[in-house]
DNA sequence: CTATTAATCTATTGATTAGTAGAATATGGG
DNA sequence: CCCATATTCTACTAATCAATAGATTAATAG
């Protein structure tokens, strides 16, 4: 191993490096971000066995990134503090910026269309105010009722095709899920265009918003 | 290998937290910090292997960290931007803040009086701007030349103890070396007020320093 | 006290990654 | 063109880490 006089200070920073450097921590810091739960229902929610759930969380506990409290039989994870949330917004913001592959990525697997056309958090504020928008929130009813952009009607993703009716021909509507980089938006949004309508993603989904509401 | 529809995009985000996963690559960072250079120059200065900087110098490259351009035979590496040197900042900033063990190693490191008695950049303005202090670099003599803090006296590390007649009993002196997590500074700040003068610790050395500068 | 549920701990396997030695490449000077 | 220098590429070993299965702990309900 490799051997200078600061190693062993280094040697703690690298393990925040090392608590981001799995794609699956990654992923369960922005499920907690939209709000602490249990592990099994991390699990559930990102579709992870739960061992695997259960290690990974351990790591993020040890960097100091998540905090436990018991509920009863259960045990409920959430992130450490606002500072977190700010953290992660900044580190995803950074690698999007720098990472040219990582933008190409993005955008294929969120359709192009929709990345490029998405909504930003201070368009959508401008947008609101003159109620030139429908906003929809596509999460769970549970998610809605927890916390949504002020503003949005709750559609789960599920029930929006059969609740196509209670959606406008004649304004923009601006439609959201959970995480920066989650599917459900993109693909509603594909869909609604799809029968004449004119609709957009907000970008970076609830999460970005909650981050950005939470700056300071 | 788990299995979610968004993991591409969270595959391609944990290339940027592997390569802050290593406490070398870390090194390596405040290293080209502090000027870009040459990877023998760099392999040196940091004490390690030249192969070693040269393959964990590729991972930073991979990763849009780092940049490269040829001078001749020998290949000269810096940060990509001030983007990185930003970055870099607040990530350490961020562990500092939320990894108590991270903050106790820095402290046992640098010696628990410097570590608490070290000037900010804030406080140095002030002192400065007064003419309270004397502002020692203790860098080489090229790294001076190449940037150091306005006000700074150069006098590197080895001649301090030969240069001793040169710093003042009556003014505070305030000493910086290069990095945020450098020894160089509080063991002259140590042998400085073993003479009986008074003597701190510029926190975060030179890179912070210029960290705050390019801040904007 | 026992059974049940939620989560963690322990141990094992397979996959990555760090470090390193030797070969290969690229540039500039004679 | 050949040589010296700086760096990278390739191949190999040892260490580390992710995923998973089985046993274990912790709280609660009966």
């Amino acid at each position: 191993m490799t051997d200078f006089p600061e190693a062993p200070v280094y040697e703690h920073l690298a393990r925040l490096g090392k608590a981001l450097s799995a794609p699956v921590r990654l992923r369960l810091l922005d499920l907690l971000d939209q709000g602490g739960c249990t592990v099994e229902e991390l699990a559930q929610r990102g579709g992870l066995p739960l061992k695997n759930t259960s290690a990974h969380l351990q790591q993020l506990r040890a960097a100091g990134l998540v905090s436990t409290r018991r509920e009863g039989t259960r045990i409920h994870y959430s992130l450490h503090d606002r500072g977190v949330s700010r953290f992660l917004g900044r580190f995803q913001e950074f690698a999007e910026e720098r990472m040219g592959d990582l933008r190409a990525e993005i955008e294929e697997h969120l359709g192009r269309e929709e990345a490029v056309s998405a909504v930003t958090g201070t368009e959508l504020e401008g947008l609101l105010r003159n109620r030139e928008v429908v906003l929809v929130d596509l999460r769970s009813a549970e998610e809605y009722e927890e916390d949504h952009v002020p503003g949005a009607v709750s559609i789960p993703s599920r029930q929006l095709e059969e609740r196509l009716d209670e959606l406008p021909w004649d304004v923009t509507i601006v439609a959201y899920c959970q995480g920066p980089y989650c599917v459900v938006s993109p693909r509603a949004v594909r869909m609604l265009n799809a029968t004449g309508r004119r609709a957009r993603s907000l970008e970076g989904g609830y999460v970005r918003w909650k981050r950005r509401r939470d700056a300071d």
